[in-house]
DNA sequence: TTGAAAGCGGTACCAC
DNA sequence: GTGGTACCGCTTTCAA
């Protein structure tokens, strides 16, 4: 058994008010007290409970952050920035991962709850109304994080998707390519962010006005879906003489450059690529993925930036907090000659 | 203010000790006064404070992990096999960063004490021997996992490096390869494992008694380390007609790969080129490095189920358990014609 | 089957 | 400055 606060009470031959006032110096104690509280202290080994002490504080310094899963290397970006800030404030994290399973969040909602989170950040890749409903009860900071979809009225932090999605395809059109085809998930789904990225690739072709935007849906998000739209992206390549391809996510352009790589299609000899999102491989690859950074550190760290903030009663500024992005030009894309 | 025990027990008009027996569970409760409660608990959305709980039983349901960084991405792969298994026996994750600093290390292992976590898994790339004397003073169930040392006596789990090392050069060799290059980190510390796999690479290489060993040392563990070997590499070529290269880790030997794209290498055409651990891009980096699978998520898991056998009181079976390793041959490593 | 009360390890208020 | 004590929300004897 640990000893307690009564014990170096015991030991130190006062009171345990004494010893709680030394060990948070919360108020004043005189000097010769104090080195006996302290003395004490040290030849016990005592450690404060903070089970006990959160008990009466209302104060556990934890924050519960639920992630889809921790192995996607944007995810873990961003837990680093939750994570490194929280220590600064000294909250630690508590990990849930939900693997893509709506009840999942919700059940951990609920644990997380129980064991007195301050606050929770949420990192999904799926659209979850419930969750909205559940956190709102709670009323405990909360900020939603999700690089696929967006509750409305949610608090989160990302780029401003329809900007990025502009400027890439501007860039790519800067290097001389004039048909670009986008690849992005087959996703009708009300609350896609896609259709903002659509949005922004759009207007870039209608501004540069000599051919039409070439949309082509992938079954998913990961590197396999991208892989496997290769041979669909090579017709386009045939027909329409797409020479660009934008991805809307690095997975996908990692696994188009892969399906390239095993048909013997150069990058970017013959056809330039491009992702979204600037995950760890897409410098590692080669050739080097051209993409849009998306500041993962960095929105993790607002966003539990804001929780503490919340926490400590300050108002939040706005909803909606957007971070600027970067676009990275590296191997994979390439001038095109006239 | 949440709803507390109280609160149901006098909505329902019973005492806190039913209330208490009903949402445990652990004493017979008549079926109408259970209905009551469980009707005010419902009504409240009464959930209870684990905290409270804890305070008194001294169970946590917590478990701390300390990594280096969780943007490895086999770390990762450990913490997912520690997260999900713990889950399974309702355990909770707090999850401490130290990126390497051993001082860092030091001051979580107290922070998790304090926060009552049950158990501690330590997944370091340091030897920091105070850790040894500072956990056990904790008298706390506790693994150590670490790819690159190990402390003597230590439980940990992780595969039989010596023999892992000998079968890849075992394998490299059944490709015709004579002149094996070994690349690992310049450590001459009492504690690597990098001793244990040189010796596996030995034997082979002896056992085949055509050739000498021959070791090239980079600087780290990275893959710009990897990267910045790659003109000795090259040499080693020149000079002793090297035709593979035995990498100690996947991260070098991607760095490597690397160094011989940019100078138009081919791989493995030009030279061989095998890992160690079988991290997330091996598998997607073309070619596919051929490499040694660590069963990362498996040791993830096999760390958390020992610490919560230790938590329920069984004995511990042995204190370095081993798993079994897989060589997987990919594109990377080609047979070398007589 | 139920309730009263002690106590887990602290904090904080109130007296002195 | 220091000590006494109520209390945080819950579990768990012990009696009734």
């Amino acid at each position: 058994m640990p000893a307690t606060i009564k014990d170096v009470a015991k030991l130190a031959g006062v009171s345990i008010s004494t010893v709680s006032r030394v060990i948070n110096d919360s108020k004043p104690v005189s000097q010769e007290v104090k080195k006996k509280v302290l003395d004490a202290i040290e030849e016990l080994g005592y450690r404060p409970n903070e089970i006990a002490r959160t008990l009466v504080t209302k104060k556990s310094f934890l924050i519960g952050i639920i992630v889809t899963d921790i192995g996607n290397s944007y995810v873990a970006q961003m837990v680093r920035g939750i994570e490194e800030v929280g220590k600064m404030y000294n909250y630690d994290i508590l990990l849930c991962s939900s693997y893509g399973d709506k009840e999942t969040e919700l059940r951990f909602i609920q644990l997380l709850n129980r064991k007195q989170v301050e606050g929770i950040i949420l990192l999904s890749e799926i659209v979850n109304k419930e969750v909205k409903e559940q956190i709102e009860l709670l009323k405990i900071p909360f900020v939603y994080l999700n690089r696929y979809f967006f509750i409305e009225h949610f608090p989160t932090v990302s780029i401003n998707d329809y900007d990025a999605s502009y400027e890439m395809t501007r860039y790519l059109i800067s290097l001389g390519h004039k048909n670009i085809a986008y690849v992005t998930t087959n996703e009708e789904v009300e609350y896609s962010l896609e259709k903002l990225k659509i949005a922004g690739y759009r207007k870039a072709i209608e501004e540069l006005g000599e051919s039409d935007e070439i949309l082509c849906f992938t079954k998913g998000y990961n590197i396999e879906d991208g892989y496997e739209i290769g041979k669909d992206v090579l017709n386009l390549k045939k027909d329409l003489n797409i020479t660009a391809v934008f991805c809307s996510h690095d997975e996908l352009a990692i696994g188009l450059m892969n399906y390239f790589y095993d048909n013997s299609i150069r990058v970017p000899e013959d056809i330039s690529v491009s992702g979204y999102g600037d995950i760890k491989i897409a410098s590692i690859y080669r050739p080097r993925l051209t993409t849009i950074k998306e500041p993962y550190y960095d929105i993790g760290a607002v966003a539990i930036r804001r929780i503490i903030k919340e926490i400590k009663g300050e108002e939040m500024d706005k909803s909606h907090i957007k971070l600027p992005f970067q676009i990275l030009t590296r191997e994979s894309c390439t001038k095109i000659e006239k």
